[in-house]
DNA sequence: CACAAGTATTCCTTGTCAGGAATATTCCTG
DNA sequence: CAGGAATATTCCTGACAAGGAATACTTGTG
């Protein structure tokens, strides 16, 4: 997952920005209406979105459409799909690494030991 | 949605901590040694994590162990259903869209028209 | 009770980002 | 082609965030 997606996401006035877009296209000036921006900081704003990918802009004379593209949603939704079982299994994995933390009082290779295995492999500096 | 998840997923540090998170729970130590950063930094970045409500840590004597919260990835999956039907739909919203800005170089009310009915009510200063 | 491991906190510095203001650009219309 | 609407760009400033370094706190152990 890209953090850049986040990081656009992340300012209060871009958010709102996203969800406005969800409901129907709209040109930078009614966004800067709704919004209760200026205009340049609206331009900033979609600017950023656009080069996370999230939206698209397409010139039509003097305006700019903005819209909502798919992908980056498709890809939070497989990156959150990685994380649902926090909510759908729901198994004691504190217990079990509290189990495993006095193991290792005694054990030397303390680290990677209780690999749910259910996980693509991201990490590990070997 | 709160900006502040978004935020707090910004930073790839961050970022990086809750998928190491999501495979196990871990101590701010075996943190910082698969970061490679250090140990303040990491308590720190656990911190904003944690005030965020993503990340859940438990104090176990000297250590700290960091879970996963659930809350927030089930925040983000509600909110991300909203978004859904940008790439199971389909419809061409922007082809609407054109449409609608050609009847509006007429029309005296053109900002709110197109409404899906399909989205919950959060925008709109009447 | 001193010591060490694990962690938190503080101070500092640097870089980045958001908004304001002014200005430039593009395009339509008469 | 002049004028106005819609948008982009630039420059500036203030706020904030992240890493480094040093230090304080806490807990188990000898």
């Amino acid at each position: 997952m890209k953090a850049t997606t986040f990081s656009a996401l992340a300012e209060p006035n871009r958010l709102h920005i996203v969800e406005l877009l969800a409901r129907q296209p709209l040109t930078i000036g009614e966004l800067a209406a709704r919004l209760q921006l200026r205009q340049p900081q609206v331009s900033k704003h979609v600017r950023i979105l656009s080069e996370a990918g999230i939206v698209e802009v397409e010139a039509v004379a003097n305006r700019r459409i903005c819209t909502l593209r798919a992908e980056p949603f498709e890809e939070l939704d497989g990156w959150l799909r990685t994380y649902r079982q926090l909510w759908e299994d729901r198994f004691d994995r504190l217990g079990d690494y509290l189990q495993q933390l006095q193991h290792d009082a005694s054990d030397p290779s303390p680290t990677d030991k209780a690999d749910t295995s259910t996980h693509p492999d991201q990490e590990e500096s070997p």
